[in-house]
DNA sequence: CGCGCGTTTGATCGCACTCAACCCGCGTGG
DNA sequence: CCACGCGGGTTGAGTGCGATCAAACGCGCG
């Protein structure tokens, strides 16, 4: 299979998880156009104010979407794995309010908007799953806030690990087996709203307290309950069940 | 015009303001179906886990969107005002992951997911509209994001009565004559992510610089410039200009 | 009248910020 | 070959914003 299609399976297989899909809709997923584009780190590919045509499948590599003060302190808004479509919003919100950047050597993949657009008038309930989709990025963001507001930074941190290391388990790593995580300190920090020292800090504490491995980009969870209760982790956030989405649906 | 037609009149409104519909799209809306329901201040509507069939429409009153931490600490993800879809997303994701809760006393109209998905599927372009409405609050968590990871609480402050004003704006109130922000302390705490005891402390601030005056539900902005310049408030995030959501669009 | 809720104020504490070095690995160029 | 710069990580000392603990006040309501 070539590289383009891979990047869509990922993508179905993130849908999937969350809509039932009949198979002539699953085809229509699989045959959306597109090119590739590689992406250097620290580089935005979708800039601020931009008026797009096409959203960005994420194929390789991390990318996160920022918002920033008038002083430059910048805050990430989202993540984006491999199998996400960054901006998916952008078909119906296509004047982007937030800048996409690479955090580290990305590959994405660019569908044009009159495809997607083409394939939820042909396909409601892909309309409708497309929606859902966004669903999950806002319940990742609820988290976020309230982690941001409520909880202290080693919590956030844990928690953080946390949901990188289920949502990359569909890319082929598991929670003891350890991840990819290609973010520096300096991104962690406008992640969780800390500033890089402190970063380093607890990343220190939950070090010595045994709960994580950190190795340059790889993370290894040593100790998951310990890590999850520090978190108060819930995965239910993200693994929303399969719906069925069609019309009449019992 | 019924009560319940007012509400959907101010529902559709939000929608125009961001989507174009042609008539027929339009006398779909209004003909939504739904039964009226009040519900007392502090009192949640929609319960954590629950599997709902209808959404909720706000008609009068402040509703909001809960986290919480396991030791009882809450944080307000979102804010409902008169004339938005609380739970529009619950279309697509009818096991709600968060509680809604009234935080004055507050009528709202539930209107059943049947009809919402039956008119999405006769006009596409309306199932659009409502992911587009969706996008709106995405942004406004955007922003709440950026308040909570990188705002001191002034500006964090600051930017709620803005952002409040602004919303108002379609319910008959402007800035400088002052609206309705029927939330206590706590609840402002629980929105932006501190203690009540420092939001009364910021709070005493903003009036004693004359930027706001806060009578009981009643607030009004006396400096908008200064205001806006402490929040860092830039409204675009709110007003997406009407886009054309039909297919084929130019 | 007494109770409860929301607001207000004071005193002290602590988590995270700020400022400042320094280390290390890597790529670049003299 | 080494000098140098640079990005990322690490550590220390001092500061400050907002939390915590505690108490009192005003007001509406039963």
């Amino acid at each position: 299979m070539s590289a383009g299609q891979r990047g869509l399976e990922l993508f179905l297989n993130r849908l999937l998880r969350r809509s039932m899909l009949t198979d002539a809709e699953q085809r229509a997923i699989l045959a959306l156009p597109g090119e590739e584009v590689a992406v250097e780190a620290n580089r935005d590919f979708i800039r601020m104010g931009e008026q797009v045509d096409h959203a960005c499948l994420i194929l390789e590599g991390l990318a996160g979407r920022f918002a920033q003060t008038a002083s430059g302190e910048r805050q990430i808004i989202s993540l984006q794995l491999p199998g996400d479509m960054a901006d998916l919003h952008s078909v119906v919100a296509p004047r982007t309010s937030l800048p996409l950047q690479a955090l580290a050597r990305t590959r994405i993949r660019r569908i044009p908007h009159a495809a997607l657009i083409a394939v939820t008038d042909a396909f409601p309930a892909i309309g409708r799953a497309f929606w859902r989709d966004g669903i999950v990025d806002q319940s990742i963001g609820s988290q976020a806030l309230l982690s941001l507001g409520r909880r202290k930074a080693a919590a956030r941190l844990a928690h953080l690990y946390c949901e990188i290391a289920i949502r990359s388990e569909p890319l082929g790593f598991s929670r003891e087996e350890g991840f990819v995580f290609d973010a520096t300190q300096n991104h962690i920090a406008d992640m969780l709203g800390l500033t890089p020292v402190h970063v380093n800090r607890t990343l220190r504490q939950l070090r010595e307290s045994k709960l994580v491995e950190v190795a340059g980009r790889y993370v290894r969870i040593l100790d998951w309950p310990a890590l999850a209760k520090l978190a108060e982790f819930d995965p239910t956030y993200l693994q929303l069940e399969p719906v069925d989405l069609h019309a009449g649906r019992g």
